[in-house]
DNA sequence: ACAAAAGTGTTGACGTTACACCCATGG
DNA sequence: CCATGGGTGTAACGTCAACACTTTTGT
């Protein structure tokens, strides 16, 4: 056979080449409790007691690859609103006897607090990890930066923080995900000049400290902040 | 069947997943005559008579997704050093009769001149490009915008020119993967100060204007400069 | 002499980093 | 009065964009 046209299944017996599973699995990051979390669920098969896995299903014939994705997160009402953005497809020789798999994987930051679990399904905090299936951490790790790369050239934190948030509770959010330490001053500075935030002359109340101010996003500004540009 | 198990083909019958086929497309790049090209096959299916394609190949139960791009330009001697990166996986509904197809597309940028093609592979202008198969078509587009962002974050060149080259030829690799003008002045700086250049102390021959320096990269201090930094 | 491309510096705007002190609140 | 975090300004530096004239060669 023409390995240039084999692409094509209708030259040959076409069925020889529908013999792969796809699937996708989605790393859905959660923020919470001023923590960053990634939603997984146990897994059934026997040969990995006790590990845990990404939320995915294998793709069916009549869907595309984020419509399988939204489905798997379907049942979960507060990710109507979801952005999913696909990472990266994983290929395993024979990780299954029956055949070979392809994983495809998607991930989304998500308000955990707005998007309860279901089922088996429960938040992990990723400083206290469980057991993954091998290659669903390999999934997870490469989500996670991308994660970290979309923190970097665009502003995140609105559909995470409540309405109205001081800049300490802005600026631990970037932190967490960049896992480093930020400047106060200068992330103050970098978030005033995008003049994405509202001042809301509210203060914080009952802590046991000076009172933040609090700010909420300008949901425009917000968006046009997201686009990207291609300079040289 | 439970949404989130069915990821795992081991659980029911797991012959019901293996009904897909995967396939791996490569988007190559090539560099010849100051010209922007890339790597196509005549198409033969009877339904897209005069279409070209990207050379591809289903996967093999038995070979990773990388290995399988690999194989498919395999023929070719003068890719050996080849770095194919995975861009994205393109799931379509029905795109055959007999099931659904992903494909997952990988992109490299290579010397067109050191990789002469075989069969009915030919290099295609970027900028008079054939009629393609329409997905193949979007694949392409997202590979091109993906080397174009890859050209920004670090230096390319180095396997593309001649050893010796001056610095307009370098310049008009850029200016021809960005699809933009660029300033002479800004654009011999930013070499510079990258340090990656050396000068040879040499100059061109029988051009019919004032002869250009030549330049050849340093290899190690190249290297260093594709390495990302994740900045805040 | 002319055409064609090579080579060369400065300035202003902007973003990033580093860094230290006083302020407001609750306990 | 103490602990905790809130809030503020400036200087050094690097990057980037904009911009015009002189030099060298071949014809």
């Amino acid at each position: 056979m023409n390995t240039y046209t084999a692409a094509n299944p209708s030259t040959g017996d076409a069925r020889e080449h529908f013999k792969m599973a796809v699937s996708v699995d989605c790393v859905i990051f959660g923020w919470e409790d001023e923590t960053l979390k990634v939603l997984l669920l146990p897994s059934l098969e026997p040969e990995h007691q006790g590990c845990w896995m990404l939320p995915g299903d294998t793709v069916q014939p009549e869907e595309t690859l984020s419509s399988a994705a939204w489905r798997v997160l379907a049942p979960h009402a507060a990710f109507s609103g979801l952005e999913l953005e696909q990472v990266h497809a994983f290929g395993t020789v024979h990780r299954h006897p029956v055949g070979s798999l392809v994983s495809v994987a998607y991930y989304s930051l998500v308000n955990a607090a707005q998007a309860p679990f279901k089922g088996t399904l429960r938040w992990h905090s990723l400083k206290r990890l469980p057991n993954l299936l091998p290659y669903h951490k390999e999934m997870l790790d490469t989500c996670y930066r991308r994660l970290q790369h979309k923190v970097i050239d665009g502003p995140i934190g609105i559909d995470l923080l409540p309405e109205k948030f001081s800049l300490r509770t802005l600026q631990h959010l970037y932190e967490t995900i960049l896992d480093v330490k930020l400047d106060r001053r200068n992330f103050r500075k970098k978030f005033f000049n995008m003049d994405i935030l509202v001042d809301l002359n509210e203060e914080e109340d009952s802590v046991p400290h000076r009172p933040a101010r609090l700010y909420k996003f300008d949901a425009g500004k917000y968006d046009l902040r997201t686009k990207k540009t291609l300079g040289f």
